[in-house]
RNA sequence: GGGCUAUUAGCUCAGGUGGUUAGAGCGCACGCCUGAUAAGCGUGAGGUCCGUGGUUCGAGUCCUCGAUGGCCCA
């Protein structure tokens, strides 16, 4: 017994402080402790310094109104990851966060907090309430700062940048200003939610939709010139197109009639006279007017009405039939009258076939000289249109109905829609500085851009393609000013000087300015900005602000051009939601103002969902949060996870997940672990070993390191992280722990501390730990640290992130893998007839087998040490034996490295010499 | 309703230009070890490749239609 256990010291174990459980919840908070206090990231930012390429990952902004979610977590990580790679990789790449702190949500947030307060009036002290929201999103801008530092996410965390500062603000103005120097921006009409009562514009978070009474009139359209299909059904009869609408007012707006181009539309007699409806609805209208006597003349396709000409109603004027998909056959009557100023989809239909938009309603509601109610309040003169309509017979049928309608939320009353002056941005007119459109450079400049993954260039060419202008007017006041004053000839003066001095009172003041001031105080010191037009100064501010996403969209101009000094980005990386937000912003400014794309490529990651594949939603209850993630599996088990995903499509979360990750990272994390707690005792820079030194098993992992090497630098390359995490967790589980790891305990436990067998296995080990350290650290950010404290060798850096990536080693290379995948090949064979001896309790263990290999498989391959690759007792090389024979071995085991081999005094010869040596 | 997209083992993922019996790791089951020990090793069982119809000698792969999930838009 005792001799047993002096038998026992006399082995060499591995030892480490790296501990085999995490702890990350503990450890990652000390760590971080300690790069600030080291100041890691100015040495890191030192380091780049010297660095001959530049790689710029622009942060989208988000929006600081509350705690972060896990798509937060997932978006920063991936751009801490791909930083982390950049700079390892010798790069200079500098990470400037950002937030998008205007827009209505803080608005309406901070809202609600007045009204719960009872202070509603305070809304309009307009500078006391901007500067509330400003309060507001600050404060979010910090708990959202370090809840982002706590996932490891390294960056310009001292100076973000902020879309409320005065510099910022100064920025999207020149680009504004820049983009109008181009011919890009003008004043048009576009009908939105107003509130006749409150005199103002409605956000639809300000609607409430509540019971209203309205008339509910069918109206007649008589045919004035029909369609040749219509034409040929009728055969010179007269005709009307049925029309039902529950507003009448807007009638008077009117100037076309659509019908959905793959509808069927019946036209039929009556006693009343030949109508035209959707065939569907045909019964259901006879009954519901009353309509006796009834044949059909015939049926067409909506498509086929097209350009058939209508009269107005009541006024002297035509209204043509276009088509439009959003028509219905749920109720009405097939057909739906157009008013562009007085719904969205009107207004769309308008800009299609480019309509008229009368607008013969002023913001009190009532309508204007352009029409004979002038002064009255439209829903009033619903009353007059309907006798007016009774006049002329095309009024068929007066009913009253309660229906859903929308509600100014703060009056109670009902909203209208109507047109208003605002501010675009055109896609269709040859910019100044280049012979082209914005809409046509902007689809050239998507596909000289890089899209990850490639069908990211189709989805926002067909966006870019097909969208309207864009309306960037928003009637607001938590945002920066449209930098327009327009003067009392009605010049707008959009000049490059008085965009200019504006831009330059906000760099110096901030937009609150601009609503403090007056226009003559925003122009004084100027004397020399005169109207244009009329030689005058007697201007007066724009009242909107612009769209927030104007704002977001110029952010490479205060990011990558005015703080980076560049004139693109390399990358963008956001969820594949902002094909339609930020990318697309950033793409008209860009190309408006520089005529050039603020990016070179552009990556997108997929949406959360759970393991059914369901989105997280608080009414599921499959929401996971980073914080109890965190707490529970630690940042680096998080980012590990988002690694290991393929993050292009839909990404998975559920506890299962979570549990499987932290397993793999374990793997991983162990595997260190052990090639570290064999290194205790080895002193790299005296004891390292050339290459050509090394045992051949050695020389064969890093034969394998070197694969891995190479095929993880591929995939971080090409953004694949989950393809590189499973190549990192399949070297550690199949090549290194079970394989090679396996092979070598022998030699590190049992032979002499300072025998060349061990040293070479020290040398690699020594080689594999700095590896897997270095090829994990940009996503393991801080197990990696934590490892490399473990890690002893000459000239260390301060810290992980100090140290560069890995590179192949071609001296590595010379090996045959031929060899090995044969060798590999022998191994299988004998395992699987040890597992049967095993399964039918012939042996117990492996070590107490000699086994003997043909001499005619073995003889080609030059290879010595088959007692290491097969961990077995004995290997015998028959040249007689055509087969693989196993046999159990019946002696002793040696005390010390429990082998069955010939013994003295119980012990191998092996181990006496170690011992004596 | 439209655009884009995904669907391969319980889970996470591989499967250039169509070509034997569809792969890996994890997990699971069984066994071993107790000198990586809240570890380690071995062996094994798991698949209607979402469905349908087609092209082809041959389809996880190409085409049609559809189902379900996701993002965007109306």
């Amino acid at each position: 017994m005792s001799e047993h256990l002096s038998l026992k010291e006399t082995v060499n174990l591995p030892q480490t402080d790296f501990n085999i459980r995490a702890s990350l919840a503990s450890i990652e908070p000390d760590l971080l402790k300690k790069w600030e206090e080291t100041e890691l990231y100015k040495a890191i930012k030192q380091k780049q310094a010297t660095a001959s390429a530049t790689y710029v990952l622009h942060d989208g902004p988000p929006y600081p109104n509350g705690n972060i979610h896990m798509g937060h977590a997932l978006n920063k990580i991936l751009k801490d990851i791909i930083v982390r790679i950049k700079i390892m990789t010798g790069h200079s790449s500098p990470y400037i966060p950002g937030w998008d702190c205007h827009g209505l949500p803080i608005e309406t947030q901070v809202l609600k907090e007045l009204k719960t307060q009872g202070q509603e009036e305070k809304k309009r002290d307009i500078p006391w309430f901007r500067n509330r929201c400003k309060e507001f999103a600050l404060s979010y801008v910090e708990t959202q700062k370090k809840d982002f530092q706590r996932l490891g996410v390294m960056g310009e965390w001292e100076q973000p940048y902020l879309t409320l500062t005065p510099s910022y603000e100064a920025n999207v103005i020149r680009q504004f200003g820049r983009m109008a120097a181009n011919g890009l921006i003008y004043k048009g009409r576009k009908p939105i939610h107003w509130c006749t009562h409150c005199e103002t514009a409605l956000a639809e978070a300000e609607i409430e939709y509540a019971d209203h009474r309205s008339p509910s009139i069918y109206v007649t359209f008589r045919v004035t010139e029909p369609s040749p299909d219509l034409s040929a059904i009728l055969k010179g009869k007269e005709a009307s197109v049925l029309v039902w609408t529950t507003t009448p007012w807007t009638l008077p707006a009117n100037v076309a009639v659509a019908a959905h181009p793959s509808f069927q539309y019946v036209v039929f007699h009556s006693h009343k006279g030949v109508f035209i409806c959707a065939e569907g609805l045909q019964n259901m209208l006879c009954d519901k007017l009353e309509l006796t006597d009834t044949w059909v003349l015939g049926t067409l396709n909506g498509k086929s009405l097209f350009a058939t000409q209508t009269r107005h109603p009541f006024l002297e004027r035509l209204s043509g039939i276009v088509t439009a998909d959003y028509v219905t056959q749920e109720d009405g009557t097939g057909f739906v009258h157009i008013a562009p100023g007085h719904g969205q989809d009107d207004y769309q239909v308008g800009l299609l076939y480019k309509l008229d938009m009368i607008m013969p309603v002023d913001e009190k509601g009532r309508f204007t000289s352009e029409v004979e109610w002038v002064g009255q309040p439209v829903f009033e003169a619903n009353k007059a249109i309907g006798q007016r309509l009774e006049e002329k017979q095309n009024l068929l049928k007066l009913v009253f109905i309660k229906h859903s309608y929308p509600h100014c939320w703060r009056c109670k009353n009902p909203v209208i829609f109507r047109a208003t002056p605002q501010w675009f941005v055109a896609l269709d007119v040859p910019m100044k500085h280049l012979p082209k459109t914005l809409r046509e450079a902007s689809l050239e400049a998507i596909q000289t851009t890089k899209w990850y993954p490639a069908w990211g260039e189709n989805r926002i060419y067909a966006m870019i393609q097909n969208r309207p202008d864009w309306c960037i007017s928003r009637q607001r006041f938590w945002g920066i000013p449209i930098p327009v004053l327009t003067c009392s000839c009605g010049h707008s003066a959009l000049e490059a000087p008085f965009i200019e001095a504006i831009a330059h009172m906000v760099e110096k003041e901030g937009t609150s300015s601009w609503f403090s001031k007056s226009p003559q105080d925003i122009l004084s010191g100027h004397p020399e900005l005169v109207c244009t037009a009329c030689g005058t100064q007697n201007f007066h501010k724009e009242q909107d602000i612009l769209d927030v996403w104007f704002e977001s969209g110029s952010s490479f101009s205060e990011v990558v051009q005015s703080r980076l000094h560049l004139d693109q980005a390399n990358l963008y990386l956001e969820g594949s939601d902002q094909h339609r937000g930020w990318f697309h912003s950033s793409l008209l400014i860009g190309i408006g103002s520089n005529g050039k794309a603020p990016y070179k490529e552009v990556l997108t990651h997929g949406f959360l969902v759970d393991d059914k594949g369901r989105k997280m939603s608080k009414s599921i209850g499959n929401v996971i949060s980073p914080d109890q993630v965190i707490r529970d599996y630690g940042a680096d088990v998080l980012r590990w996870w988002i690694a290991h995903t393929d993050f292009k499509n839909d990404i998975g979360l559920s506890p299962g997940i979570l549990n499987q990750c932290r397993d793999s990272y374990s793997k991983v994390r162990n595997t260190i672990r052990f090639c570290l707690s064999n290194l205790y005792d080895f002193d790299a820079a005296m004891q390292i070993l050339p290459y050509e030194h090394l045992q051949e098993i050695d020389q064969w992992a890093l034969f394998s390191l070197n694969e891995l090497i190479q095929t993880v630098t591929t995939f971080y390359h090409e953004f694949d992280f989950h393809q590189a995490t499973y190549a990192i967790h399949e070297f550690c589980t199949v090549k290194l722990s079970s394989l090679y790891l396996d092979m070598v305990k022998d030699r590190l436990y049992c032979d002499h501390p300072t025998s060349q067998t061990r040293l070479s296995t020290q040398t690699t080990l020594h080689i594999i730990a700095d590896t897997l350290i270095r090829l994990t650290a940009p996503i393991l950010a801080f197990t990696a640290e934590d490892a490399y404290r473990y890690f002893k060798a000459p000239h260390k850096a301060s810290s992980i992130h100090l140290e560069s990536f890995p590179t192949v080693q071609p001296a590595w290379n010379e090996l045959s893998s031929e060899k090995w995948t044969l060798l590999l090949r022998i191994r299988d064979e004998v395992y699987q007839k040890l597992e049967k001896l095993r399964s039918d309790k012939l042996i117990k263990s492996f070590l107490e087998t000699k086994v003997t290999l043909p001499g005619t498989l073995t003889q080609a391959l030059a290879f010595k040490d088959f007692p290491s690759l097969l961990i077995v007792s004995q290997v015998e090389i028959s040249n007689t034996s055509e087969k693989i024979t196993i046999e159990k071995l019946q002696g002793d085991k040696c005390g010390r490295c429990w082998k069955f081999v010939p013994l003295h005094n119980g012990i191998c010869s092996r181990c006496e010499t170690t011992i004596y040596a």
